[in-house]
RNA sequence: GGUCAGGUAGCUCAGUUGGUACGAGCGUCCGCCUGAAAAGCGGAAGGUCGGCGGUUCGACCCCGCCCCUGACCA
């Protein structure tokens, strides 16, 4: 614990991965991925992977580790994030994550702790969630642990079962609500977070020219050859946009046009998403992106950070 | 020029035999989020029911005229 770290986060297609190669570059540094999708080998096009002439030298981490037909999860990413930044940092250089997956940031930087998993119970409680519906499982939720049935909405299957499993796991309650800013980050890494924040129009605009670029830059040719791979069966990369509708496509049910409108309106709503989860967190310093000199303006605050005493201890 | 269909939320459309629009989907805005987080879940704001007159206690629904759109006929 204690390495610096520099985060770039913010919507898709803000520019982040272009901004964490100039600061590396700048300040001699690494880039780590704190992407979901990015994750994976061979979700290139669909993911806008930074091509290796991109990448401009600076050494990027987390990129291409895991197959398409590994579930994604945050534990690992986790983990593997946590050495990466003691690795860079041993090397005397400064890491960078960069990414949009905000659960997967606050992973990497946080003092978060995932309970555990078993895909048996999980399947069990999978198929009864199937079998009786999220009502009735959030019912024996708010037996067991009444906080947690409070903090989670009778309609969402998915967290009640997560809260049914760690609860049947570790024989404790599920605390189903992340630590406020406010905490004690005192175990956590120290971070100067930058949060890019374009317009809302230039958003959708960027959002749009990059599907199109996508379905230029022979996307679809990615998917077959992934869809060969095995990605149908990849519980969490079938679901990554573009992919999910691109799948669609050749399965028949949509034409190509139509999986290019879905994505980029699936693009869209994603950003809106991603926009609220770092929106409330009060320690990223916000720079608008349509504007002069954005490399200049975030090595402002890195600067300026980096001299100010340590926060939160 | 004529006939028919239609003009209801930003869009596509429901709807009331005349009694304050239950509207729906999509979009928009906002929020939640501890092992699928590019996933999952929730909330809100939007309508002088094309215009003007008339009938009526009362019209978005009835009548007249007008405007607009589409199809067809000429």
């Amino acid at each position: 614990m204690g390495e610096r770290v520099i985060a770039v986060v913010g919507p898709t297609a803000a520019g982040k991965s272009g901004l964490a190669v100039e600061l590396a570059l700048a300040l001699g540094g690494e880039v780590i991925n704190a992407d979901s999708m990015q994750v994976y080998r061979g979700m290139d096009i669909g993911t806008a992977k930074l091509t290796p002439a991109e990448r401009r030298g600076v050494p990027h981490h987390l990129l291409d580790v895991w197959d398409i037909r590994q579930p994604a999860n945050v534990a690992d990413y986790q983990r593997l994030a946590r050495r990466a930044i003691a690795d860079v940092t041993a090397r005397g250089q400064v890491p960078i994550l960069a990414g949009g997956s905000g659960l997967y940031v606050r992973g990497a930087l946080e003092d978060l702790t995932f309970p555990g998993t078993d895909p048996a119970v999980r399947a069990r409680l999978e198929s009864e969630l199937a079998r009786d519906g999220a009502a009735a499982l959030h019912t024996r939720l708010a037996g067991l642990d009444p906080a947690a049935a409070k903090a989670i909405l009778p309609s969402n299957g998915r967290r009640i079962v997560r809260a049914l499993e760690v609860i049947e796991l570790t024989g404790r309650p599920f605390t189903a609500t992340l630590p406020s800013y406010t905490a004690d980050y005192a175990a956590s890494h120290p971070a100067v977070q930058l949060g890019l924040r374009p317009a809302r129009d230039e958003l959708d605009r960027r959002i749009d020219t990059r599907v199109d670029q996508m379905w230029a830059a022979g996307f679809e040719d990615e998917v077959r050859r992934l869809e060969q791979a095995g990605l149908r069966e990849g519980r969490t990369a079938s679901r990554a946009l573009g992919y999910q509708q691109m799948l669609r496509y050749l399965a028949g049910d949509w034409t190509s046009d139509q999986a290019r409108q879905e994505t980029a309106r699936g693009t869209r709503r994603f950003a809106r998403r991603q926009e609220s989860w770092f929106r409330r967190d009060p320690r990223i310093t916000w720079l608008d992106v349509p504007g002069p000199d954005l490399t200049e303006r975030a090595l402002e605050v890195v600067g300026a950070l980096a001299h100010s005493p340590p926060a939160g201890r």
